[in-house]
DNA sequence: ATGAAAGCGCTAACAC
DNA sequence: GTGTTAGCGCTTTCAT
């Protein structure tokens, strides 16, 4: 295992006989080059194999073709899916993705924008279910460009993507509403902060309300987004005889929790309850009966923030601070017609 | 948004009243440096805020910090959970990890690497199901530390971590022989190639045949990773009428598909058939009867690897090149004693 | 113990 | 159109 030197513009700019700025000029095809000198040049670096070093131009450029992705977990199936999309769309605009996870834990979010930073990023997606506001004030004291793929943004004013919870939530009850149901658990999925459970709890309640009927407060309880939050929930829920005919978990894992505590308390599922779920996470195909849930496009939430941060880096205007993608419901066969 | 242009190592020295070559010292604490001045020094680093730009350090060293991590599906659960050990114990060695994905297409993971050597990685972790002889060579002749994560590694000389498919296969048959079973279905997956497959095969004969009981051809399988090629296949083998008692499927999620199958066909499972898994993934706890399977150390095949890699990049020898981490059978609800 | 100076590989004025 | 040169921010001889 030999470890050869590189080959370097110098080497290049020697074989072929002319100066290294020359050399600079065909690779970055800066500047007018005699057509025969270009190709004497591009012959030498086809021959040596020569690639520029990136460390050497990020020096004096400034940029390094490198944006930090920060996520939650990257076993979380939520990340893994938005990180596909980064993924793929910044090779696409010649960016590398340097990974950072951080358990959701500030302390880590922080150290690990700074290093980050120190390594030159150009632009920084973070993706975590609520944000810090020193978090916040860090990252706009960078001046790195920075977009989040987060579900609430407070009342920042940040670069964020995502979806409307409060309309989705809304529509999901509403679809739940028009096939016949009327008593409609919500499972609400709490983090840290209320924030994100009251705009769906808000959803939520229109719904109902708009349809003429009475809220049960007895059927809506906050709960983890867990598989074993959702049975947990639901089975405490069923076993105290309140009257319920659907389910509406706010995380696919939850509402599949739910759906094994019917079964297992000899519920059927549509037949007695219906469940649905959120996210449209692969899960939501793999149980029986599959799972009704609100998709949200994942991957374009990646690729959308991808998207700004480099047109940021670019120094392009950005229209809209906030992008709020479309989702639908992808109806499968977790719920009934009554 | 003003971005202030950051503090060098001049700023500092001027501010300090030192050379360059001091602050250098002290930051690296490279050479001796009066305890006085370092104090001094380090007073004004704390003050301004300074820190080092590690793209001109890695200029002059050749040291990028960097490791490159290449995963076949971001989205994949094996991926994603080894991901997860990667990432945490490359921090704790100040390490970073730039993140490709190849959708297992070599000529992605070809030119992946490419871009991962022209950024200087000082090592690659590569995850892969199948691993191509040009990959390898490729990587060979770059002369960049690469360790691969991967489920065979076929006949080439490299530096693997996995487990040892075809004792876990063997162990896993023999735990159900043991349990009174006597007609094992094997879910064979595939990839391209059949190394693995053989590997696993060749377990589960053993184990069959130790036992003194006949190998029968109609209940084994080739099949996909997948739960629907797990609910297809053993929905095909059901409705042949075959005699089986248990059925191993290589991946949790086509066990997963196969319980499916096994439900809709009217078995109970464990009582009717049992079935088991492979990997331990998240889905194994999430479906009812929650699925015993053989699991595997994912995160702790991610940190191996790493601490393998910055062995290697220290110049340390490494005594096994092939290392297999232990498995365990995880012995949930899916099979039966009979 | 400290400073001066060279140089890592490259880009971008600035000359010609 | 091409070459010369000055850095980018840092580490590392080599003097002193």
């Amino acid at each position: 295992m030999v470890v050869k030197r590189p080959t370097t513009i110098k080497d290049v700019a020697k074989k072929a006989g002319v100066s290294i700025s020359t050399v600079s000029r065909v690779i970055n095809d800066s500047k007018p080059v005699t057509n025969e000198v270009k190709q004497r040049v591009l012959d030498v670096i086809k021959e040596t194999g020569y690639v520029p070093n990136p460390l050497a131009r990020s020096l004096v450029t400034k940029r390094s073709q490198l944006i930090g992705v920060i996520v939650p977990e990257v076993t979380d199936t939520f990340s893994a899916e938005v990180l596909n999309g980064i993924e793929e769309i910044s090779k696409m605009y010649d960016y590398d993705i340097l990974l950072a996870n951080t358990y959701s834990e500030k302390d880590i979010e922080i150290k690990n924008i700074n290093i980050l930073r120190a390594k030159q990023v150009e632009g920084i997606v973070m993706i975590s279910w609520d944000i810090d506001k020193d978090v916040v004030d860090m990252l706009e004291d960078s001046g790195i460009p920075a977009v989040y793929i987060s579900k609430t943004t407070r009342d920042y004013d940040i670069y964020n993507v995502s979806i409307n919870n409060k309309s989705a939530v809304k529509d999901m009850t509403n679809f739940l509403l028009d096939r016949g149901h009327k008593n409609i658990a919500l499972l609400n999925t709490t983090y840290q902060i209320s924030n994100l459970a009251d705009e769906r709890l808000t959803g939520y309640k229109e719904a109902i309300v708009e349809k003429g009927l009475e809220i049960n407060v007895d059927i809506i309880k906050s709960c983890g987004p867990s598989f074993d939050d959702g049975y947990m929930t639901v089975k405490d829920m069923l076993e105290s005889k309140v009257d319920v005919d659907a389910i509406f978990a706010t995380s696919d894992e939850a509402a599949i929790g739910a759906m094994n505590a019917c079964f297992d308390l000899g519920y059927k599922i549509p037949e007695d309850i219906s469940v649905v779920g959120f996210y449209d996470t692969k899960f939501s195909k793999m149980c029986r009966p599959k799972l009704t849930t609100v998709k949200q496009p994942l991957y374009d939430m990646g690729a959308v923030a991808i998207r700004m941060i480099i047109k940021m880096i670019k120094g392009i205007e950005i229209d809209e601070k906030k992008v709020e993608l479309p989702y639908t419901i992808s109806d499968r066969d977790s719920v009934a017609r009554m």
